[in-house]
This record gives structure tokens, C-alpha cells and sequence, in this order.
DNA sequence: ATAGTGAATATTTAATTTATTGTTCATTAT
DNA sequence: ATAATGAACAATAAATTAAATATTCACTAT
């Protein structure tokens, strides 16, 4: 049996389990269970259940980064439709990963006291992307803008309404989009070349 | 003696203890004392203790909006200085208030918990300054914008970084202030005529 | 060697009790 | 009438205890 295996299988326990009781309220000898093995021997591939947690968020946080990386790299948008895409599929799936399964916000609380690096390297990797947006739509014209850096910087300071966990209750998600799309035209029009 | 000169020297007592031990330390046999009298003497003047909560931060958003008001009506700037300095101030305001006093971020939670419709009406007064703003900079030519209302909330939206409480922690003072230029010249960017 | 376990130990969490504190009210002073 | 209080009571919070749980480790099976 690989141990990535059995990794893989441990942290798909663990995701089903915090999902419906919440990151405290499962126990290692649950998740211990529901792979039919002791308890100890879960500690033969994650060093404590801080670490099965960190995991899990890793992993989730990298399966979004997939779905923004497609639309960067969507050739059917524009790159004004890109952003605003980006934007939204941010606030979706932060959003209904909260509403499908409200307790995985304790996990998020716990890894980003915690581990605080798990929470950064999103960051850095969501920037990355943005970044990636924004030196195409200026290679097609579509963007002007004087330091790439300080820019997706901007755009990432000013949607943070639409990733930030704690922000998901402010509003219901039908307005949420609205300002979506608010926030982002006026950000475009701050991109957009002058004619 | 005035009713309203003993619910002030109540909220100043309040506000003493508030900053320095937190609304839950605090009890109302203390601010009793400190106002000379008994803690059933108090339910004269407040229904509550939360009461007593409410009004104070109440009295502090006003505070805060007074200096945003000045900022909107100031003569010797322009509509863009005023966006940039109507949004450093509700950084620092926020910023220091928590530094100075952190406990002070207990009352923040408990309001915002159990008053809602207090933080509604000063989000709601912010977005009004907003709205002057933009429309005075739109009569100066400073300005260009469809929707005044659509566009104040997207400006508030995207700003949020900079008074939200549970933001504050996120980066240091210089780096936020950083962030406020950077998002702001975008913002402005977006608003300015295109020429 | 590698995978696994049950029992022991050290932390955390939950339950229970005790002490404080918020709030009311009948009563006193002005 | 208005301002104020002490004593009573209900609701919260603190402290204590008991129970679960995370983690380790010596040991067994393959």
C-alpha cells in the first residue's frame, strides 16, 4: 500500500468528518476508524491532527487556485471578463464552501492562528495569478497600468470583501455579486488605457 | 442636575474602564463607584449594561464621521486628496483605536453582535460622506461616474481593508498605508474623465 | 524492515459546583 | 415627584472536578 495512499484516504475521512462535525468535534480515533486502523497509527503518517488539518486546507486551497488559474488562461475571455471571473469565482466558492459546510470555518479559524504560512502561500500563489492576468490584458492592449507589482496588489487589497472569510456574513450572496461587478468595473475603468 | 450630564459622566467612566479592561471585566458596581452612586442607581440612566455599550460606540462613530465630514468639506483639497485622505483616516482611526486600547475590540464584537443596526447606520452615514464626496468632485470635473449610489458602494466596498476591525491585524500601519495609496490611485484612475 | 496495535500518559474538553454580577423592586431621602 | 439605595433574585462567569482525547511507546504481526 502506498503511503500516499493511505495520506490521501486519511484526509478524505478527515474532510468528511470536519465538514458535518467541525474541525474539534472529530476525534483522531473517528478518523482512525472510518480508515480501519488504530488511532496510533494515523501518527505514522501525519505528525498530530494540527497537521491532518493543515493538509486538508492546503489541498482545498490548491484545488481553488486550479479553477482561477483555467480562467486566466481561458482563451474565450477577455481579459476584462478574466478579471471579473476571477473575482467571482473567488467569492463562490469561499462563499458556498461556508454554506455547504459551515463548520470547515472553524478550520479555516484554527489553521490561520496556527499556521499562519498554509494562509500566505495561498496569498502569494493568488497574486501570482493576478499578476498573470493582468501582464496579458496589458500585452493585448486591453490593460495599462505602471508597476505590475503594486497593481494586482491594489486589486487584491480591494476584492478582499469577496475572499476574506469573515466578510461571507456581511451580506446575502445575491448582493455580494452585485458589488462584484461594482467593484470591478470601476477597478477596469482604472486599467483601461486612456482613448 | 441634568439627566444627560450623568448619562455623559456614566459613558466617560464606561469608556475609562472599557479601554483598560474590556466590556466584559468591567462591572456595573464599578462604574457605579465610579460615578459615586449605586449600580441600581445606573438602570435610571441606561436600560443595560449593553446599553451602556451601544451608546459609547455610537458616540465614537459619530466621533469618527465628524472627521470624515471634515475631510469631505475641507476647501484646501481636492476631490482626489479627499478620497485618499477620507480613506487614511478611517485606516488610522480604526488602527490606533486598537492599539491603543485592544480591548476595545470586545465592544466592537459584542455591538456588532447584539446591535446590528448600530453599525448599519454608521456604515450607512460613511456612505453618505461618500456620496458628497463623489458628487462634488463629479461638479468640479474631477469626476466621472454613471451611478452615484453604485459607485460609492463599490468605493466602500472596496476599502473595506481599511475599517474593518478584524482587518486591522492582517498587515502593519506602514504597510496598510502603502495599500491605501495603491488601491486609491486605482480608484481614481476609474473615476477620473477620460481625456 | 514495515505496518500496525493496545495500553499508558499528558492535554483538552466537558460537566458540575461555587462565586460574581446584572437586574429588579420595595423602600428611604430630598 | 425625583433621585437614590440595599437587599433579593436570576443569569453569568470562575473555579473545580471528572471525562475524553491526543499523543507516545513498548511491543506484535507480517
Amino acid at each position: 500500500m502506498e503511503i500516499d495512499t493511505v495520506r490521501q484516504q486519511i484526509l478524505e475521512a478527515a474532510e468528511a468528518r470536519f465538514s458535518v462535525y467541525g474541525y474539534q468535534k472529530t476525534t483522531m480515533a473517528e478518523l482512525a476508524g472510518d480508515c480501519t486502523m488504530s488511532a496510533a497509527n494515523l501518527y505514522r503518517y501525519f505528525d498530530n491532527k494540527l497537521d491532518i488539518g493543515a493538509a486538508l486546507a492546503k489541498q482545498s486551497m490548491l484545488e481553488n487556485e486550479a479553477l482561477l488559474e483555467q480562467i486566466v488562461n481561458d482563451g474565450m475571455l477577455s481579459a476584462s471578463e478574466k478579471l471579473i471571473a476571477f473575482t467571482r469565482k473567488q467569492l463562490h466558492y469561499t462563499y458556498h464552501y461556508f454554506e455547504s459546510a459551515p463548520r470547515l470555518a472553524e478550520l479555516v479559524e484554527v489553521i490561520t492562528a496556527q499556521r499562519p504560512d498554509v494562509i500566505a502561500a495561498h496569498r502569494h500563489n493568488k497574486l501570482t495569478l493576478l499578476k498573470q492576468l493582468l501582464l496579458a490584458g496589458q500585452a493585448a492592449g486591453a490593460f495599462t497600468f505602471d508597476d505590475v507589482d503594486d497593481t494586482s496588489d491594489a486589486i487584491h487589497s480591494a476584492t478582499l470583501l469577496f475572499y476574506f472569510p469573515l466578510t461571507m456574513s456581511l451580506y446575502p450572496l445575491a448582493i455580494m455579486e452585485d458589488k462584484v461587478v461594482h467593484v470591478c468595473q470601476l477597478l477596469l475603468k482604472g486599467l483601461s488605457p486612456t482613448v
